[in-house]
DNA sequence: CGGGATCCACGCGGATACTG
DNA sequence: CAGTATCCGCGTGGATCCCG
C-alpha cells in the first residue's frame, strides 16, 4: 500500500536527504528562525540571542547559510566594522515551513516529554 | 522590529531546540517519512528501503521514535520473529509538517545546489 | 529475523587565543 | 566588532560479532 515511488536510498539524488543534512545541524534552523523574527541582526546580537553558541559555530553556520543563498551578509565599511545579516527571498520561503514545525513542537512537546520519561529511554 | 518575545536561549525551556535536537539526527525524519508512505514495515524492509543505514542506527532511531510515542512496534510471537513498525497518531500529525519541508526541498534543491557550488563553500 | 553488545574512527562543535 | 586559527574532547554512527 505504497503511495509514491520515491528513492530514499542515495543521498545525492534524494532532496530530502540533502536538505536534512544541511539543516540538521545544531544551529541553522535556529538562526533562520531568529532572523525571521528580527529582520536584521548583527553578529553579536545573534550570538547574544542564541546565548549558548560559540563564535566559531555561529560564523560557520552563517557562512553555510550565506553560501546556500538563504542569508544575506551586508558589510558597512566603517571602524569598528558593522555587519548585518538577514534572510533572502529563498530564506523567507523556507521560514514558514520551519515555523510550522515549531508550532507542532510547541503543541506536542509536553506529550513527547511525558512519553519519553515514561519509557525510560534517554 | 521584533515580533514575539521568544526565549531561544536555554535548550530545556525552548521547544524548538528540543524538537530539533530529537529529529535533527541522521535518520529520524527519513524513517517517519518512509513509514508515512508505507503504513506498515518490517525492520529489514525499512533497512533495505533506506539503503545506507546500519542495523545499529536503525534500531536506535526506532527505539527513540517509539519512546517519543511517534512510532508503534508490533511484535508477532512466531519463529522466525516478525516485527512491524508504523506511525502513531502523534507521528501522523507530524508527517505533513515534514512533508511540507520535503516539498520545499524538492522545489528549491537545484537553486541551493547552484548557489553552493558557485560560492565554493563545501 | 530482529535486534543487543562492543570497539573504534571520524567529524561536530566548544574553548581559547589572535587579527583587521 | 566581526571574525579566523588551532587544539582537542566527546558523541554520533559504522563494522563486526553474537544471541533468542
Amino acid at each position: 500500500m505504497k503511495k509514491n515511488e520515491i528513492n530514499f536510498a542515495e543521498a545525492e539524488s534524494c532532496p530530502v536527504r540533502n536538505i536534512l543534512d544541511r539543516f540538521g545541524d545544531k544551529w541553522s534552523t535556529l538562526v533562520i528562525l531568529i532572523l525571521g523574527n528580527y529582520d536584521k541582526l548583527r553578529f553579536n546580537e545573534l550570538q547574544k540571542m542564541i546565548g549558548t553558541v560559540s563564535q566559531k559555530m555561529l560564523a560557520v553556520t552563517l557562512k553555510k547559510l550565506e553560501a546556500d543563498g538563504l542569508v544575506t551578509r551586508k558589510v558597512y565599511p566603517q571602524v569598528p566594522p558593522k555587519v548585518e545579516y538577514s534572510l533572502t527571498e529563498l530564506g523567507l520561503s523556507l521560514l514558514p515551513k520551519i515555523e510550522s514545525l515549531v508550532q507542532w513542537a510547541n503543541e506536542n512537546m509536553v506529550e513527547i516529554t511525558e512519553n519519553r520519561s515514561l519509557s525510560g529511554v534517554k
